[in-house]
DNA sequence: CAGCTGCACTCACATATGTTTATGCTCAAG
DNA sequence: CTTGAGCATAAACATATGTGAGTGCAGCTG
């Protein structure tokens, strides 16, 4: 099967039956590298509380001054912006297992907001014992800028597609991101994952109209590189799809390494 | 004059005689938060060594896996991706005081390029000295990921401008960005600013052709909102650029802060 | 001072993507 | 069983921006 090559060499520990039970952003971290039980522990004893967002309500607002960060458990959010005629972009799209405002730690001011896309579980994450992490866990502290330096590689590789590829590539290119990123935090079932997400978003994530996003899903499936019926999104063929969307999947940082 | 009221807000600590001896970094961190001597003497002894990179030689290369991080003293420098057709897009630009690739002592390969846009003075801090650093001081370790944070607010920004505005109110923006950057690390003579960009760079940059950019700098001009003729780029209208580019600086934290 | 070279700038024309408006699903609510 | 909301889809038309080809200037270089 065409996607065994891919992931055999990100060496995924994903005992299938726990996964859903186990934090995503251990899962997401030890894909990354080792974690001491200790800062497991820390990890874990970070989060303050657990609360549930239903969908299209605000996670955080712009403006804001948080004085703790979010971290998604489950569902997908977005971060976004309005511009002057009502028009909205999202900056960042965020499944199982990613902090939503992490940076809100140190930026303190939200310069955008940070939206439920479906029914979401979030931990919150008190910035003072974020401080106390960094005072104490040196190496952890690396492992949770990691994860924020990530976000960015994310965001200069949409910027890119944004740019200089044309509509078609560019949602290629994200379908293929968003496959892998569910995939390291065990969201996905073989070829398949569950992406709740309407095609007016899909058109504020790209920068596209809605009747384009439309076009351009159509020219997609009828290639036969996806189907995506209601939430179902399949990867029919994972190799043409990257061509297409010209993904190389170095940015996601997908390797193990001593960091 | 119209700039006061911007500026005053954000207390720049800038004795105009010295601001080209000091350190950028320095400089653009104590704009953010205050840094004890302590601090300041392990960032000046992390820079092993001060090297040239000559305008258009590549500083750090895609798929490269540095030991070090650069630090640029002075000049223009741009992170960059070419995709399939040959076409480039530039994701930062840099001016004196920012890291080119911070990221890359924790990301370890390159997943892009940095460029020399002008002569560059660069200097070099090791990995192993970072690494110290965040083991032994860990409130500056944090002023090192704010860093990191604060370039992918500008990401997160970018986006915005590159899906959402027309390609003048894009312009716009980006020169009001670079004036306030340029300005906070000492770089401009009241309302201007040397920026040594040819069109077809800026172009790369968001995302448009050399043609559509020239027209977009002339209905800038016609509108008597800036002057840019050579590398001497001057604001004519702050408030009104501002208004037309959609700009508020709240993703630039230009605030000190305890962090 | 002749001849390049790199850039800014122009014009005519091409096209990818946006806009407007409408239709028809599907599914939940009554 | 009907209604309505929210989406995906469609077609016709509009436009912002791209493409290709060319001009002219300023500053090097020999």
């Amino acid at each position: 099967m065409q996607l065994r090559t891919e992931f055999g060499q990100y060496r995924l520990f994903l005992p299938s039956t726990t996964t859903r039970m186990t934090n995503p952003l251990i899962l997401k971290l030890e894909q990354r590298d080792q974690l001491s039980d200790e800062e497991k522990r820390a990890l874990e004893n970070a989060i303050a509380r657990v609360r549930v967002v239903e969908a299209d309500e605000d996670i955080v607002r712009e403006g804001d001054r948080p004085n703790e960060s979010s971290l998604l458990l489950d569902g997908f959010a977005a971060r976004y912006k309005i511009v002057s005629n009502g028009r909205r972009q999202i900056s960042a799209l965020h499944v199982a297992g990613d902090f939503l405002d992490l940076h809100s730690f140190l930026l303190k001011t939200m310069d955008h907001g940070v939206l439920a896309l479906t029914t979401c579980r979030i931990a919150t994450v008190p910035h003072a014992t974020l401080e106390k992490i960094t005072d104490e866990f040196p190496h952890l502290t690396r492992l949770l800028w990691l994860n924020t330096l990530i976000d960015g590689a994310i965001h200069r590789e949409w910027l890119t597609a944004m740019g200089r590829l044309s509509a078609t590539a560019h949602m290629a290119h994200l379908i293929c991101e968003l496959y892998l990123r569910l995939k390291v935090v065990g969201r996905a079932e073989g070829d398949s994952v569950q992406l709740p997400i309407t095609q007016a978003e899909l058109g504020d994530t790209l920068g596209l109209s809605t009747v384009h996003v439309n076009r351009v899903l159509q020219e997609l499936r009828k290639e036969g590189l996806i189907r995506f019926q209601g939430d179902a999104l399949t990867i029919l063929d994972w190799e043409r799809l990257k061509k297409v969307g010209e993904f190389t999947s170095t940015y996601l940082s997908l390797q193990n390494e001593d960091r």
